[in-house]
RNA sequence: GCACCCGUAGCUCAGCUGGAUAGAGCGCUGCCCUCCGAAGGCAGAGGCCAUAGGUUCGAAUCCUAUCGGGUGCGCCA
């Protein structure tokens, strides 16, 4: 349960009585009415808009409204002060007992500490990565694999029923393109000199492929027309590519619910009944499109295509869907996919692309609206780049000149913590300077080892209580007596950790895991903070000789911290660490 | 030309889906270890929130225009 959300209904039952008392009109509109906390804390815990948001609807003077509000609330035993400020603010202190609480419940709760029913239980899926299975992955699809996992889990935290999926296109010429190359390098492995023209792949990768190729069909293949072997390594090399495309994504802790092929489309009928689903609502046609005005293609002229009407949908223009050679475009087996999932029952899409595939959000939201009659709603997180940087100097990323770098690279030279922790230091839509060397460094500049730290100092105390013979195990320290903790430094950090429950149902919101790290950031800082002014101030250092009951109650506080980060680590995929090394 | 994203301290970036005196890290100036991990903490300096209008009790946040940067734009997925 969320602190934040008890008090609004605590303000709008205050209200409501105001309302029977004959003080307010009936009929108001509560809907805007918040309770946060104010940005300067000096202003108090928490603070409410109520009487300036009411004001106008009610007639009545914000500051009047508030007067007669705040007399009712500091009626609540919570409640140890309710004032009016500024232009009709009503702030409000809370009695030490409401955060000695807010500890309580943490340990009693634990992980569950921070859950959320916001998503009531909506099915709703999220595909990301869906990388063509050509090679291995980037740094670029790494980003997107953090982020999408990562989002998966915070919406599973915050109470969605989520689907983790990736959409394996496997139906184009790239894979083509790949079975060709594949092809070469089986050659090779049958001491053949081969060349790698324009158009083909010819990274290492595929060396093995074509060798193992060998082995399975020896020399069949050898000498034979491209019409003999081109689907059978087609399909040999795509499934390939996925096994090292799921090792990958292992490598980075991610795992996907579910593979869509887009083959699995083709020659099925499911393309076909997607369109003809559009068709019946009246929204695909033979037509002509024009030109786009400005950078006109130097080859352009009419032709007729089949169209979706994307503009009855929010689209700036209509889109193909069919090449004038009648082979499908891309977009035909994606509307075909999203119908898919639209048939199995989600509630809402979530699709996560690389800023390169900007151009195509309007025509997927319309196909999805069209298909699911607006009932469905799609969202598309689009990632920015990923800029590298060795030693503080930035590096390009470029096959030909070796400093291709994959996500295998970076997991191994850095690991998958720091490596998904990093990625989530910037929101999705701002670019991402990731440095191989700062993001190991041990200093505050990195977030990673900040918030590991503050997790590794909470279990450094807890292991010296051990030897001090202090019973610390959740179970005893949720009975200790918390009304020890009395400092505002102490308080101070049981009121962050209050705010986390209200941190995840924002985040998953706006679907911004990065929300959770920067909330990290600065738990850990405020837990350093109480660290540091156990230097001065003795009574603040959490164990006390010969007290084992003030230790205790101090030892709830810093457990219930560690807590809290480790719930946060686990939504971003990091694991907590017991130590620094 | 059109669409989407971005513009906040010298630098890198947060900023609660409209709240009070706009925050953090780096860098700069000073402090704090006989003491649970100083791998940390405290304090100071540093801002016309790109610009101009608008919406309202109230705008970095919403709307409109302009400027600047990025991305994309019919037979590539």
């Amino acid at each position: 349960m969320n602190l934040f959300s008890e008090l609004r209904d605590t303000v709008t039952g205050a209200l409501g009585a105001m309302v029977a008392d004959g003080a307010l009109p009936d009929g108001l509109d509560l809907a805007a009415v918040t309770v946060e906390p104010p940005r300067d804390p000096a202003h108090g815990d928490m603070a409410t808009n109520a009487a300036m948001v009411l004001a106008k609807p009610a007639g009545a003077k914000p500051r009047d409204i508030a007067a007669a509000l705040a007399e009712r609330l500091a009626a609540d035993p919570r409640i140890a002060m309710a004032e009016v400020a500024g232009p009709g603010f009503i702030n409000l202190r809370l009695s030490p007992s409401v955060w000695q609480e807010v500890v309580r419940r943490v340990l009693a709760a634990g992980n569950g500490f921070g859950r959320s029913e916001l998503g009531a239980g909506e099915r709703v899926n999220v595909e990301y990565v869906s990388a063509n299975p050509t090679g291995p992955l980037h740094v670029g699809h790494t980003r997107g694999a953090v982020f999408g996992d990562a989002l998966a889990s915070l919406l599973d935290y915050a109470g969605y029923e989520v689907t983790r999926e990736y959409y394996i296109n496997d139906g184009g010429a790239q894979v083509d393109t790949l079975a060709r190359s594949v092809y070469l390098r089986y050659l090779e492995a049958h001491g053949h000199e081969v060349a790698f023209e324009d158009g083909t792949y010819p990274g290492d990768y595929l060396v093995p492929v074509g060798e193992a190729l060998k082995a399975e069909v020896g020399d069949a293949y050898v000498g034979t027309p491209e019409e003999t072997w081109l689907a059978p390594v087609r399909a040999f090399a795509t499934e390939r590519m996925m096994e090292l495309i799921r090792a990958d994504l292992d490598a980075l802790g991610v795992r996907m619910d579910v593979f869509f092929s887009e083959k699995s489309l083709y020659g099925t009928g499911r393309i076909e009944a997607a369109l003809d689903a559009l068709r019946s609502k009246g929204l695909i046609y033979e037509g002509v499109l024009e030109p786009p005005k400005g950078k006109t293609p130097e080859d352009w002229e009419p032709r007729e295509q089949t169209l979706f009407r994307s503009t009855a949908h929010g689209d700036d223009v209509d889109r193909p869907v069919m090449k004038s050679d009648g082979s499908w475009t891309y977009f035909a087996p994606d509307i075909a996919y999203h119908y898919d999932k639209i048939e199995r029952g989600f509630d809402r899409l979530i699709d996560v692309f690389g800023a390169d595939h900007g151009g195509y959000v309007k025509r997927m939201k319309a196909a999805v609206s069209a298909l699911s009659d607006g009932r469905v709603p799609l969202d598309v997180k689009l990632m920015q780049l990923v800029k590298l940087y060795k030693r503080g100097e930035p590096f390009k990323m470029s096959k030909r000149a070796g400093t291709f770098v994959t996500l295998r690279d970076v997991v191994e030279e850095v690991g998958a913590d720091v490596t998904r922790f990093v990625m989530l230091t910037r929101k999705n839509d701002a670019p991402l300077d990731f440095d191989f060397d700062k993001v190991l460094e041990q200093s505050k500049e990195n977030p990673v080892f900040y918030v590991q730290y503050a997790h590794a100092r909470v279990c450094s105390v807890l292991r010296k209580a051990a030897e001090a013979g202090i019973e610390a195990d959740d179970a005893t320290l949720a009975r200790a007596d918390l009304s020890r903790l009395d400092h505002e430094a102490e308080l101070a950090l049981a009121r962050k950790i209050a705010e986390w429950p209200r941190l995840v149902e924002i985040a998953a919101r706006g679907y911004e895991p990065h929300r959770v790290a920067f909330y990290l950031y600065d738990l850990a800082s405020e837990l350093h903070s109480l660290w540091n002014r156990g230097n001065d101030e003795p009574a603040l250092r959490f164990l006390q000789e010969g007290d084992s009951a003030t230790s205790q109650a101090k030892l709830a506080l810093v457990r219930a911290t560690a807590v809290v980060i480790a719930a946060g680590l686990g939504i971003l995929g990091v694991r907590p660490v017991e130590e620094m090394r």
